[in-house]
DNA sequence: CCCTATTTGTGCGTATGTATC
DNA sequence: AGATACATACGCACAAATAGG
C-alpha cells in the first residue's frame, strides 16, 4: 500500500481506488473473492469508512467491484463468453466453462402480439402470446435476463414445464419440441434502467447488451421471440464465421 | 402543443420533452430533419430557453436528438443494420441501405505488439505492428471508429493505401490481399469515454458496442486485428445463423 | 479568405419551490 | 418551526462553432 498524499490535488478516495484497483489488477485480491470489510480497509488505509465507501463505489462503477449489501465487496470475474450459433444452448455452454448455470421464472402471462412480436412469430396483430420474463445466472450471479415470447395457443404450457424443469431446452421437450435453432440474433446495447437494475443486480446506467433473437424449429418454422438484456460486464458475444 | 402544467408535480422541461419525444415518435419532426431553433420553440412554450435546452439534453441523453453547435439539433435516424459474417464489407453494406459510406484515417504508426495483439496476429511479442486509428461514417455521421493492427513487417504500406483510397478492402487489394475473411468476433458494451466521443461525436457515457474481431487471408493466416467501438444508438450488428 | 448572421454552449445572478435534517 | 441544501425556472450576456455570401 503506497502512501497518501493529502492535499496533492488528487482526493483521498480517489488514491485509494488508484491503489485498490491495482491490487485487482495484479492479482492481489482475486476475481471472485471478498474484499477485506470497509471497516477493515478503512482502518489499513486510516481514513473514514465514508471515505473509504466512496473509493469502492467509483471502482464498483467501473463494473470492478460489486457490493452486496449484508455479505460484502466482491471482485467481479471476467467476461463471460458466450457464442452466438445456430445450435447453442445456454446450460450447455456455461457448463462446458465448468461454471454452474441457472434460471429462474420471474413472470409468466399471456398478453396480445405487438407488432415485433406478431411480425417475428408470423402471428395475427394481438393474437394471444404467452410471455415469460426469466433471468439467467452463473455461479448465483444474474447475467442477463430475458422478455420470451411465444404462440399463447399452441404452447401455453411453457411456462409451466419451465418452472418445474428450469431449463428452456426441456420445457421445449416437454411441450414436443424436440429440436429448435437460433435463426438470427440483433445485437445493440444501452444503459441500464430500473428494470436492469433489479433483474441483474447492477447499478444504474451502467451497459448493457441488448439483444433479440428468434428461435426456429426443424422445419424453420418460428418457435420464440427473445429481448435479452445482458450485463456488458458479465457477458460477452462470441461469433464465429468459419 | 399541449398546455404546459404548471405546479402539476411534473417539472415544466420534463413536459416539453415529453411533447418532443411524441412529435418525434408520430413523425411531426421526421428522422435526419432539423429542430426548430432553440429559441423558436422556447417562445413556442413559453418558457425561457435554458428551460427549454433542459428538455433537449433529455432527449440527447437518450439518443432521440443529437445537437451541434452552430447547426442546430437534430432527430437522430433509426439504427443502421450491420451484419457480421465471414464476408462482409462496410461500404457494401451501406451502399446497399442506399446511404452514402465514408472512412477516414485519424492516424497511423508503428508500435509493438502487446500480448493481446501478438497472439491474435501470431506475432512474436513487441515485435513491429501498424496500428491505424480509423473513423467510419454513414451520410457524414460517425457510426463507429477502430483501431487496426496488422503486421507491419509485411504490410506496412497499408496506412498509405488507405489514405489514398478511402476503403480498407481496396487498401488491402493494394498490398496483394484480394481476399479476406472475418475469423471471428466478440461483442461486448461499455460507455463512451472522453476519446469516443470525440471520435463519434456524441456525448459521453452513452452506450456503445465494443467489438473486437480478427480477419484473415485465403488460407486463414491472420491479416487484421481490430478493436471497434460503435455508436450503439447509430448501429446494430446482425448475426443470422441459418 | 474574410466577414457576418445564425445557432448552440456557457456563465453568472436571482427567485422560488421542495425535500431533509 | 427553522435552517439548509438542492433542483427548477427565468433573465441577460457572451463565447464558440457553423453556414453562406
Amino acid at each position: 500500500m503506497t502512501m497518501l498524499a493529502r492535499g496533492s490535488g488528487v482526493t483521498i478516495w480517489r488514491q485509494i481506488a488508484e491503489d485498490l484497483e491495482a491490487d485487482i489488477a495484479q492479482g492481489r485480491f482475486a476475481p471472485g473473492s471478498r474484499l477485506p470489510t470497509e471497516a477493515e480497509l478503512a482502518g489499513r488505509f486510516g481514513v473514514n469508512r465514508h471515505t473509504l465507501r466512496r473509493a469502492i463505489e467509483a471502482l464498483a462503477e467501473r463494473g470492478l467491484v460489486r457490493a452486496v449489501q449484508g455479505s460484502g465487496t466482491f471482485v467481479e470475474t471476467a467476461p463471460l463468453a458466450y457464442p452466438v450459433g445456430p445450435r447453442t444452448r445456454f446450460s450447455e455452454t456455461i457448463i462446458g466453462q465448468a461454471r454452474e448455470p441457472g434460471g429462474v421464472l420471474v413472470e409468466a402471462r399471456t398478453i396480445g402480439a405487438t407488432a415485433d412480436v406478431a411480425d417475428a412469430l408470423k402471428l395475427a396483430p394481438s393474437a394471444p402470446v404467452l410471455n415469460l420474463v426469466t433471468v439467467l445466472t452463473v455461479d448465483g450471479v444474474p447475467v442477463s435476463w430475458g422478455d420470451i415470447h411465444v404462440d399463447g395457443a399452441r404452447y401455453g404450457e411453457l411456462g409451466t414445464h419451465y418452472r418445474a424443469l428450469g431449463s428452456l431446452t426441456a420445457a421445449w421437450t416437454a411441450c414436443g419440441v424436440t429440436d429448435y435453432r437460433r435463426a438470427w440474433t440483433r445485437i445493440g446495447a444501452g444503459l441500464a434502467d430500473g428494470r436492469d437494475a433489479a433483474m441483474l443486480q447492477r447499478a444504474e446506467r451502467r451497459p448493457v447488451l441488448i439483444v433479440d433473437s428468434l428461435n426456429v424449429d426443424a422445419e424453420g418454422a418460428p418457435l420464440q421471440w427473445t429481448r435479452s438484456h445482458m450485463a456488458a460486464d458479465r457477458m460477452r458475444l462470441i461469433v464465429s464465421t468459419d
